[in-house]
RNA sequence: UGGGGCGUCGCCAAGUGGUAAGGCACCGGUUUUUGGUACCGGCAUUCGCAGGUUCGAAUCCUGCCGCCCCAG
């Protein structure tokens, strides 16, 4: 298949940068810029100590997934670059996740490197470079629409990034590419397979790119040591339940790990009290949720506000949702909705905009305690 | 040291002669470029201890130990 980069000019003129982690997706969308005929620049961005996670072949970004990127870049001759961006890596998603989990929020990394990383830093490096887009593996559409380019759901509901691309302004999405959005994911590896290419079979990556096991309290620890304090857990009346480890192992909706044992039906946090380091804990029906207040708003669409649908989390079909410029109102409640996620709007398949969780109210009383 | 009650998996708790429910917790897996949820699977050869009765006991009897309550 010839994918189509939506160029303003022949292919054979323009030049096309690609983000390549090492991935599959992002190897494939290099052959495919290939295959147009332009040409492509792959570029690498290194973005945390590698030592660390040496021999995990399912982390973004690790040693291995360097060598891998550079492998595919020299079977498909193209040009590939390495960068260093620890330091800002760090700065702007490690940093922040780490201060996020310290104020008892949760905080989405992807989202927050996204939003710097990749579509900032790299994308004024690929302008740099004088290409004429930047074009990523994420499975999400740029669809061009009356009033510029819209962001849509990927056509394979089960792969869609577009939840960590709430973000993306305008500006950004006008110079960016996603040419793997109306893909299923078996397509996606086959033309990797035809190709020969390395990295066909490479299991998909998963959890927290810097966080080597899943333990992500850990880097949260080494990062921020004063937010590892241990607490009380108390039921919605305020009686002591039991004590944790440090507020950074929870969030809301979470029902695991409280080791809270005898009681008659499962417990979830409720919420996160840092000042106090307490956790408050209650049944299921104690996380419906009618309404969440956003801040950092990001909109892509023309002032729609009714006969929306929105997600809380990436893996989820939109609910039905209505928006009135702060706060997002759901037809159903939406359970385990935690503070410092992201709520993302959607109008059919188009994302509209989103923004960062700041408090939440219960499905009964909407009010919201902002003004 | 009079009376009463209780002692079953980490916690709660069914089971009163027929060969150990269930819930919570925990562990493992599935799903997943965030956290989490959900789902699937696992989890007491043993019922405070020691004897006894019985074909057979966690369930009956005896003794002991340990808790709790009431009373003087």
């Amino acid at each position: 298949m010839i994918a189509d980069f939506q160029l303003d000019r022949p292919p054979s003129e323009a030049r096309i940068v690609v983000a390549m982690s090492g991935g599959v997706d992002s190897s494939v969308v290099a052959a495919l810029a290939a295959r147009t005929g332009a040409e492509v620049i792959g570029i690498t961005l290194q973005l945390y100590d590698h030592g660390e996670a040496v021999g995990r072949s399912k982390t973004c970004c690790a040693g291995r997934d360097i060598y891998d990127a550079r492998t595919v870049a020299e079977r498909l001759g193209i040009a590939h670059y390495v960068f260093d961006y620890e330091t800002r890596f760090r700065d702007s998603v490690i940093e922040r996740f780490a201060d996020e989990y310290a104020r008892g929020r949760t905080p989405i990394p992807c989202v927050s490197c996204n939003q710097s990383v990749k579509f900032t830093d790299l994308l004024a490096l690929a302008r740099d470079l004088g290409a004429d887009c930047l074009a990523t593996g994420h499975y999400v559409r740029r669809v061009a629409g009356p009033n510029g380019a819209e962001l849509h759901r990927a056509a394979d509901p089960a792969r869609d990034q577009s939840y960590f691309l709430f973000a993306t302004t305008r500006e950004q999405l006008d110079y960016l590419r996603f040419p793997l959005g109306g893909l299923p994911k078996p397509a996606v590896r086959e033309i990797a397979r035809e190709l020969g290419l390395i990295v066909a079979d490479k299991p998909d990556s998963q959890d927290i790119c810097f966080v080597p096991n899943g333990d992500y309290a850990s880097v949260v620890k080494k990062v921020r040591p004063e937010a590892a304090q241990p607490g009380e857990i108390v039921d919605l009346d305020g009686r002591l339940l039991g004590r944790h480890p440090g507020l950074i192992h929870f969030t809301v909706g979470q029902r695991r790990g409280l080791e809270l044992g005898g009681q008659a039906e499962p417990l979830y946090v409720v919420r996160l009290e840092p000042e106090a380091r307490r956790v408050v804990v209650g049944p299921r029906t104690a996380l419906a949720v009618g309404a969440a207040r956003l801040s950092g708003l990001n909109w892509l669409g023309e002032g729609q506000s009714d006969g929306l649908a929105a997600k809380v989390r990436s893996m989820a079909r939109p609910a039905a949702a209505s928006f009135d410029g702060e706060s997002i109102h759901f037809e159903a409640p939406e359970y385990g909705v935690a503070p410092g996620q992201a709520a993302v709007i959607y109008e059919g398949s188009r994302v509209l905009g989103g923004g960062w969780i700041e408090e939440t109210a219960p499905l009964r009383a909407e009010s919201l305690a902002a003004a």
